[in-house]
DNA sequence: AATATAATTAAGGTGTTTCGAAACTACTTA
DNA sequence: TAAGTAGTTTCGAAACACCTTAATTATATT
């Protein structure tokens, strides 16, 4: 029983990561950082279709990464737990060491 | 330039979250929490095949979120930076507090 | 050298993710 | 109510992830 319990906990913990990895939606989340946007500035800052757009938002939506409000005509998107981007920061953090990494690397090995 | 540098650091970015994003890994990383620990070990505690086992520890240890040591026949295993797992950790708790307002919601609707 | 143990790699089938194109819905204003 | 703007959904194709089985590598023991 207990077994089943965190296989399922592991199982949603995955789905909630699975959020993260794909890096537009990355890109959505760290546009939403400071505050509220319009999906129509998102559209904006991203190179994407309309409709790609939409699609991520919908799973981060699904996934209650983010939440919606409407005003007349236009869709405004939040982060709903800040949580969310500190997780990405500290993976962030850990790229940044593994470039940094390489770069020594690099220089030791003078790229021979 | 600047846009294509940041694209190929979301690219990067996404990659390593893409390694949290199964749940035999997270549960692999989460044996490893607290040090260092046998490949043999991980195959008694997650109910999985050697070869999977095996091909999950690759995925991690090819983005060098574990590192890996032999000593005779035996292969241990150990998390490269602990930052990862912090990460894993503020998604867990994002987690916990979705399930939290969810059990609220059944409990004010009363199921019905 | 032969066998055993521990782990990895390869091949192949199945399911999932991603994206573009087109159709659709919701709200606003003329 | 017709047309316009903002956003969403559906569908299908390509790419990717995952798991199983079978073969392979690396080290230790007899």
């Amino acid at each position: 029983m207990v077994v089943t319990m965190d296989k399922r906990i592991y199982a949603l913990h995955a789905g909630l990561c699975k959020t993260l990895a794909n890096p537009k939606r990355l890109e959505i989340l760290n546009a939403l950082r400071d505050g509220e946007k319009q999906a129509k500035e998102l559209l904006g800052k991203l190179r994407v279709s309309k409709a790609n757009l939409s699609q991520h938002l919908a799973v981060l939506r699904n996934y209650r990464i983010i939440v919606q409000r409407r005003d007349g005509v236009n869709m405004f998107y939040r982060l709903s737990d800040s949580r969310m981007i500190k997780a990405c920061d500290f993976i962030r953090e850990v790229l940044f060491k593994q470039l940094a990494e390489d770069n020594d690397l690099l220089k030791k090995t003078g790229g021979a």
